[in-house]
DNA sequence: TGACAGAGGTCAAAGGTCAA
DNA sequence: ATTGACCTTTGACCTCTGTC
């Protein structure tokens, strides 16, 4: 018998007694390899019947034991295996590590949704540009042109949502969730996705924030056109400056949207298991590429998800203010900022945003 | 009850209250076999949740019971294994392997100032109720003295925002910063840490959640005394079914409520960076443990970070539910909470913060 | 001080997973 | 659908610790 052979490193190599294939240790009672053991197994629990087509005499070696199952499982039990040693089935194991669902790839992609939406933005506002409205509503002393007015902060607003719903219907992975829970998210995020997007683009600005739309809206004339929660200064000091401070970059700020907008206790949502496995996908990508960072400076990861507290709040904040400005008619709320962000039912028509995701973009672009 | 039987040569033998298969003692507080004994450490020690893929009522026998490791584990529950009786893990016994690194300070001194609050929180509770409660076990009923009134939330809020004083006087990090920075982020966080902690309390309720003085406030009973933000339906849908199904235990809940406590752009600090500071040492310490514990939890103190920016928008509501029961009369609400979670200026009068940032302990249990 | 009960740990051999 | 390399869980058996 021939049941064991010398490796290279001079240490003893077990065959298995059945085809002579490297044994992995005793199985149901005969020494074997993890085929074998794993053919037996199978083999028993689903009780087949083999027949031999050839002479019950089939050579079982490590090269040709699938080519006759009857002879395989013969030879497993002269070799001293005992079907009785195979157990019921058991519960299911915790889910085997993920193939790796190449986080580049996913970074790949969310990097062309966010370049495909500022493309978008680009665009529109080179169109609106021309047009110069002046409504009158309020007047900055230092008449800068680029100083946001009422007006631009409700514009911005509308086309950032717009833009986002164009966002998420770009990730691929909301093709797995419902429209109503793709709506569900969208409303319960749409604040918070247009602050980080407010607070990334003002980055290399000192004490203003930039609109959607280019316009700047200094923090100290965000009060005079209705920002009673200090909404600006708080994107200002809670977020821009953390941010500036941590020296986030494009990919980290679209990892970071896209885990706040996959949130699994959005209201509204059902299949929270899918938006968990979104989210848990991008805080992947997102810890891996912290990790792999050269300016890693440590916990990095964790300082950038620190960020998002702040901006539930603050993004809550800003719902209120434009709230009250419809209360007190200061500004014109459309029913894309109603329904998306203000989170008014309207039963009575078509919801905006289900249209929205089920449109092509060139509608979106004559909405915005 | 088959409990016992009668061996081969008459001697009694005891059978598993789980399983039925021959027990080897008591182990965690119920009669047991060494499976169900090994099965339960296991699964309290890797914070294993189980869902039941059938009717959560399979059949726990010998030959069955690895089918169903939700039953199992609900059995081993039912029999009386109490999760607590799990200790910390040893070293390793013989030679075989664990270096074991240093057993983190950092945690040992916020499990500490954890502990000193829970006892600190008993004695309130038996002073004032004379009552010994079982808080968070399965028993419970609509119509149990255990039901939380109005007056009850208010007295538990009081009694949460004067311990949490005394938690954060206790932190050794805290001493570095100014009084009035101290003040601060007491609060800033108050409520936060408040819900966080009620959050914690309720982990093993179904529907319900626990107050400070071990009262149960289901979450349809909330609305009738006042939670008009749906505050207790969110902790529950946000925060506890979370933290639940990640499994969180009492190390991470401390550090987490360490790092939402140190929260550098917290208005009305001065000295962020030693905030920053002080919190970055918890993340590290957060980071550190989640990547050490076992393996399967992939970005464990990530999912962890994430249940922060819930918190933080639960709180707020909260803090919106307790102004307008003030507003509209409905419940007491003293210079304690006026001035720790409304943030409510008294400049005529010495702060209710510095003063009892300076006071000794005897002075608060009585203000309690 | 020694027997015991109930904590802890070990590791072979069961189980399951999932790309190929 | 089956295979098999690779990973997880189980439980019989053993050590350690505190108590009486």
């Amino acid at each position: 018998m021939f049941n064991m052979l010398v490796g290279e490193n001079g240490e003893q190599i077990i065959l298995c007694h059945i085809c002579n294939d490297k044994a992995t240790g005793k199985h149901y009672g005969a020494i074997s390899c993890d085929g074998c053991k794993g053919f037996f197994r199978r083999s028993v629990r689903k009780r087949h019947n083999y027949v031999c087509r050839f002479d019950k005499c089939c050579d079982i070696t490590k090269n040709q034991r699938n080519a006759c199952r009857s002879c395989r499982l013969q030879r497993c039990i002269m070799a001293g295996m005992k079907a009785n040693a195979i157990q019921n089935e058991r519960d299911a194991i915790g889910k085997r590590k993920k193939p790796e669902p190449d986080s580049n790839q996913i970074l790949e992609l969310l990097l062309q949704s966010e370049k495909h939406c500022q493309q978008l933005r680009s665009s529109v506002i080179k169109r609106t540009e021309q047009v110069s409205y002046d409504c009158g509503k309020v007047k900055w002393k230092n008449d800068d042109q680029r100083v946001a007015t009422l007006d631009d902060v409700g514009k911005s607003i509308h086309q950032q949502l717009a833009l986002m719903v164009e966002w998420a219907k770009s990730l691929s992975e909301i093709s797995k969730l419902t429209v109503e829970d793709q709506a569900a998210l969208l409303k319960c995020t749409a604040a918070q996705v247009i602050i980080l997007g407010v607070a990334y683009r003002s980055l290399s600005l000192n004490g203003a924030i930039c609109l959607a739309n280019d316009r700047l809206l200094p923090k100290d004339h965000a009060a005079l056109i209705g920002d009673i929660n200090c909404v600006v200064g708080r994107i200002i000091d809670e977020l821009v400056v953390p941010m500036r401070n941590l020296g986030i970059d494009l990919v980290e700020y679209v990892i970071l949207k896209a885990i706040l907008f996959f949130n699994p206790v959005s209201r509204g949502v059902n299949d929270h298991e899918a938006v968990e496995n979104a989210r848990l996908l991008f805080l992947q990508a997102l810890e891996k590429r912290c990790s792999e960072s050269p300016q890693g400076c440590e916990c990095r990861s964790g300082r950038l998800l620190l960020l998002l507290p702040s901006l539930q709040v603050v993004a809550q904040q800003m719902v209120e203010d434009v709230q009250l400005a419809r209360l007190f008619g200061f500004a014109n709320v459309d029913s894309l900022i109603s329904e998306l962000l203000l989170h008014d039912e309207k039963p009575s028509t078509d919801p905006v945003i289900i249209q929205s995701l089920a449109s092509p973009l060139e509608d979106v672009k004559q909405e915005m």
